[in-house]
DNA sequence: ACTGTTTTGTCATTTAGCTGACAATTTATA
DNA sequence: TATAAATTGTCAGCTAAATGACAAAACAGT
């Protein structure tokens, strides 16, 4: 990869937007380029434990498995979302938390070591960091209060919602229309129900034209207001 | 409260250690000291969303509330942990979330702004509070995971582990005595069960002496390995 | 167009844990 | 020390949703 070419990748970053051409070359003297395919593990288990990536493109999933192999999402993350050892240390329990491709990615990466250094350096670059791990902080503590309070179909309104948010495309006549890469199966892994209930709970949708699977890629919510 | 105390209160706080007399000077310009007792809120609801709290001593919990009055705990903080608008943005969406003193409590709190100034001139303090509210999300994830994948006898087992380790005095024989400020109703809340079962639970632990209530203020677990 | 694989659809059965209701016990307060 | 309030103990009945087991449909690769 050239070094323009890596300028361009982390001047387009979000967090390292406000940063001036001379530490953006900071950066790229520790930085790290990568791509992954769909369904490719970033890390998996006790893998690189001491590093931090940054998305640039695409989406991947958090996820736990228990022994059993039993998928459960934390967090789908998209363009300019942080994950890996975001506590910038070297995380000794999260050997079960894995993070995988969801479709092809791109990504930078670097240790945490490395990325301190950086932050030493730029306070401002710290803040901003800061802010986005407490945003998944909110995050979390929101999909929580889900599991506990909602049952299951409400719990799937709730994920249709938040996935118009993040992926819809709002149209002149107040629809969204999204491009869904995610089956049943990753729904119900999301929030914790069932597969054949988060199936049951989908068609129950449509029929009441809640949502629309224009294909099993491509959904459209009529009217958001309408869906809770 | 005097300036000497202001100094010794944040001096001990172990985020703000490394920072030099002049450094707390600066801080304690915009800082701000406050103790409250047991039960008290600490904000509920839309109060204070643009502040933070650093708690110096006593327990606290950060819950949500639904509808109908139902409780769900998602931390249970103690001496320097961080609390309130830590994602320094102003929170929206966070009504249905409180914070409720378990104890008497002494804390100082800032403004996200005024914190976010002192912030930009001190990036080690920025990194040290990244780590922090990273370690946040961890933990939320853990117990995600928990909920997710254990069942309630295991949850609440787990309880008494996080517990034993946040709160226990380790023996010579290798158990834990506990300081026990939670009813079972607070282990019910934190842990997703009901008050009943979770009665049921520890009252079965209590059976097979992996537990020990010596009063309900204090419990003994007499091996650690073992309760699990 | 054919074939294997993935995804979705459906249902009968089972179950963990909630709910409500009340008693017993412990702790706080007058 | 008496009395009220909070906490804990117990149980029968209920229910939301999981499970397992297939069938149908959609999709992907050749």
């Amino acid at each position: 990869m050239t070094v323009d070419l890596k300028y361009w990748y982390l001047r387009t970053q979000v967090l390292f937007s406000q940063l001036n051409t001379q530490e953006i070359c900071d950066l790229n003297v520790v930085s790290c380029f990568k791509t992954a395919k769909k369904n490719e593990y970033i890390y998996f288990g006790g893998d690189d434990l001491d590093r931090l990536y940054f998305l640039k493109q695409g989406r991947i999933k958090i996820a736990f498995q228990n022994e059993f192999g039993e998928e459960m999402i934390c967090e789908i993350l998209k363009e300019n979302d942080v994950f890996g050892a975001i506590s910038l240390q070297f995380q000794k329990n999260i050997r079960q938390e894995y993070a995988q491709a969801l479709s092809n990615v791109s990504l930078c990466s670097f240790t945490i070591t490395d990325f301190e250094r950086i932050l030493e350096k730029k306070p401002h670059l710290a803040i901003q960091y800061a802010k986005k791990i407490g945003e998944k902080v909110t995050t979390a503590h929101n999909k929580f209060a889900d599991i506990i309070f909602k049952d299951s179909r409400q719990r799937i309104i709730n994920f249709f919602k938040l996935h118009a948010e993040h992926e819809g495309k709002l149209q002149n006549d107040g629809s969204y229309v999204i491009n869904m890469y995610l089956t049943h199966q990753d729904i119900a892994h999301f929030t914790a129900v069932s597969r054949q209930t988060t199936t049951k709970i989908i068609n129950e949708l449509v029929a009441e034209q809640k949502i629309i699977y224009l294909n099993r890629k491509t959904v459209i919510i009529p009217n958001l207001i309408n869906l809770l």
